[in-house]
DNA sequence: TATTTGACCAAGA
DNA sequence: ATCTTGGCCAAAT
């Protein structure tokens, strides 16, 4: 497990957004006020997983999925999952990367 | 204590 | 569009 206290931050923020919107690891670092972009992903890794924090939300900026579960490539069947769970909540994806990202996107912290 | 690694990012080529 | 490069900061080694 990583340092609680910039985690715990991470994970607070990361439960503030709402279902079908999706956020990024940038944000999430800036919002807690660092540029630990990827850390963020770290704790991500050792995941409290569902239903405190929802993971599968957080993408990268350039509107691609990322990694899910320590697994990075898109035929992993992790992050097809991690696809999944997020079209389950209406955000459409295509080859790996999120249909109107910037709609989609919650940044309002 | 020092280096390396990583669910990242932005800018270049 | 894809690939490389340098940078970022916390955690792991």
């Amino acid at each position: 497990m990583p340092t609680n206290q910039f985690s715990e931050k991470i994970y607070a923020l990361l439960k503030k957004v709402p279902k079908g919107r999706v956020t990024t690891y940038k944000i999430l670092a800036q919002s807690a006020g660092t540029k630990a972009y990827r850390a963020v992903g770290q704790s991500m890794r050792c995941n409290p997983f569902a239903p405190n924090v929802p993971c599968h939300r957080v993408v990268k900026s350039d509107g691609s999925i990322g990694g899910f579960m320590g697994k990075i490539n898109p035929n992993s069947k992790d992050v097809k999952k991690k696809i999944k769970m997020l079209e389950k909540e209406g955000i459409k994806i295509k080859n790996n990367r999120i249909i109107d990202f910037d709609k989609f996107l919650f940044s309002n912290f």
